[in-house]
RNA sequence: GGGCCCGUGGGGUAGCUUGGUAUCCUUGUAGCUUCGGGAGCUAUUGACUCCGGUUCAAAUCCGGGCGGGCCCA
């Protein structure tokens, strides 16, 4: 397995034998969640509950269908959708009256609902979320939480007095960002996309986007601003303190099971997934190192140190199946368990366990008293060593360019005028796709890379995954 | 959107050209034995993607569906 030379092959292969999935499900794009792909995405969410419950979100859960006649109200959002709904058209034996779409995304089912709930100025901010599956009939070729049918997301909601207000969301959702991405180690850049590609309906969007071993970029999530451009449809509106009638701004932000794509992208390496222990469904796994004459001696030392840190709040697992020690090695280093820990003769004569770091490889040993806070200390400094790796690797592969000649396979920087004819050219000519500008602005002084006129907006682009 | 390739036990494969008996590895199960980097021995379970066509006979030839993979736009 050749993670640089062949990341297409060797992601497939990992998501096979980490146990993450299981694709042989008869329909395409639609796979099976097992135990341990599911378990990383239910600490995923837990991080994202966290988050948004700590900001002051209430969780929510919408129904999965949405009427036609909803659906419909908002022009641009359905042009952005109709192409890949699924539909209901049939209840039993009847034809339904009122075709329902599967939602690819909950905008039309909560707004009519918004509508209802909002009467006053007071009634603001709304802040919901809810996650939950949405539908998405992919054309394109599918892959494993990268580009599936069937998506796992959570998707949170606002609804604002003002565009500032909601401009100040969207800040916050940043922050909520930062954070999550640390206990992820996941590096992101935020791109205002093109005003082509936003999100249909949005009067802006801010695209996250993760660099793959490939030098492509991960779109993990997207942040909008609407403005009032789904209030006025679907006729969201408050009373303010003078007895005007106002319509609301909105903001939306999701993030998806690409995280779970993005954990196996950024991190893994040829032996396999390498989890960051905040997600990590196991963040120690102890293997008892036996012979003859010393089992229950080794057993029971294992058993030991497997209470202490399960007592801590640690996840742990003993392995004390009859598979000889190497073999369970391999096992757990595909599965990305980001500690082992050995306990064999040796250890006990020497009052110790030795450990094994999946990210580095790092070998040691902690003293059996102090093993909960020396595998607590172990498992802090693996968070932080492989979030500051990740970063490095993200900001090494974008280089600037000056030139259409002769592109590297990585993330492009570079001049544009800003001028919807030479972004479209670039794409184009250049089978790239332009990310957008940054939303934090950069200094740039230099020329477009297609029109040749001087300006100091600058863009990122890459092949798309 | 376009092109190419593929579908045989749970996973990976041989067999297909030239139609007739399905190969090997791995995994699973049971037992013995072993244990600081994928152990060994014995026994054993388990498969031709689906529909249609040609034929005495189809994993094999033909058509279609479904599913999978790669490349290009």
């Amino acid at each position: 397995m050749e993670k640089d030379t062949n990341f297409n092959e060797w992601y497939n292969d990992i998501v096979e034998k980490a146990g993450l999935s299981d694709k042989r499900y008869p329909i395409k794009g639609m796979n099976v969640w097992t135990p341990y792909g599911w378990k990383i995405m239910r600490n995923i969410d837990e991080y994202i509950r966290r988050e948004l419950d700590a900001t002051g979100h209430d969780e929510v859960c919408f129904p999965l269908l949405i009427p036609e006649t909803e659906f419909k109200k908002e022009k641009e959002h359905i042009k952005g959708f109709d192409s890949e709904v699924y539909w209901v058209t049939h209840a039993g034996l009847n034809e339904l009256d009122v075709r329902l779409v599967v939602r690819p995304t909950s905008e039309t089912a909560m707004y009519p609902m918004f509508s209802l709930w909002i009467r006053s100025h007071t009634d603001l901010p709304l802040k919901i979320y809810h996650l939950v599956n949405t539908f998405r009939y992919e054309t394109k070729q599918t892959r494993s939480f990268i580009r599936v049918r069937e998506i796992h997301f959570f998707e949170s909601h606002t609804c604002h007095v003002t565009e500032e207000d909601a401009q100040k969301q969207v800040e916050e959702d940043f922050l909520i960002l930062e954070r999550l991405m640390k206990d992820l180690c996941i590096p992101y850049s935020l791109l205002t996309r093109t005003e082509w590609d936003k999100f249909p309906g949005a009067y802006y969007t801010v695209g996250l986007d993760t660099a793959m071993p490939n030098g492509r970029m991960l779109q993990i999530g997207s942040i909008h601003h609407y403005r009032t451009n789904f209030s006025i449809p679907y006729n969201i509106t408050y009373e303010d303190a003078d007895g005007e009638h106002m319509y609301v701004h909105q903001t939306t932000y999701g993030m998806s099971e690409r995280l779970v794509g993005a954990l196996i992208g950024v991190h893994g390496d040829d032996k396999g997934l390498v989890l960051p222990p905040p997600v990590a469904p196991i963040q120690a796994v102890i293997i008892p190192i036996l012979s003859k004459g010393n089992i229950d001696a080794v057993t029971a030392a294992a058993k030991n140190v497997e209470k202490m840190l399960r007592d801590a709040g640690i996840r742990v697992k003993l392995d004390d199946r009859d598979e000889r020690p190497g073999s369970k090695f391999f096992e757990w280093e595909i599965k990305g368990v980001p500690l082992r820990l050995e306990i064999g003769m040796k250890d006990i004569e020497k009052n110790v366990v030795t450990f094994v770091r999946r990210d580095n490889g790092g070998k040691g040993t902690v003293s059996l008293q102090d093993a909960t806070d020396g595998v607590h200390l172990i498992l802090r400094s693996i968070r932080k060593d492989m979030y500051d790796k990740a970063w490095e690797k993200q900001r090494s592969n974008v280089t600037t360019i000056t030139s259409l000649d002769d592109l590297p396979e990585k993330t492009l920087r570079f001049g544009w005028c800003g001028s919807e004819e030479c972004g479209h050219k670039f794409e184009d000519e250049n089978d790239l796709k332009l990310l957008g500008t940054p939303y934090i602005p950069e200094e740039f002084d230099g020329k477009c890379i297609i029109c040749g006129k001087p300006t100091d907006k600058v863009a990122y682009a890459s092949r798309s995954m």
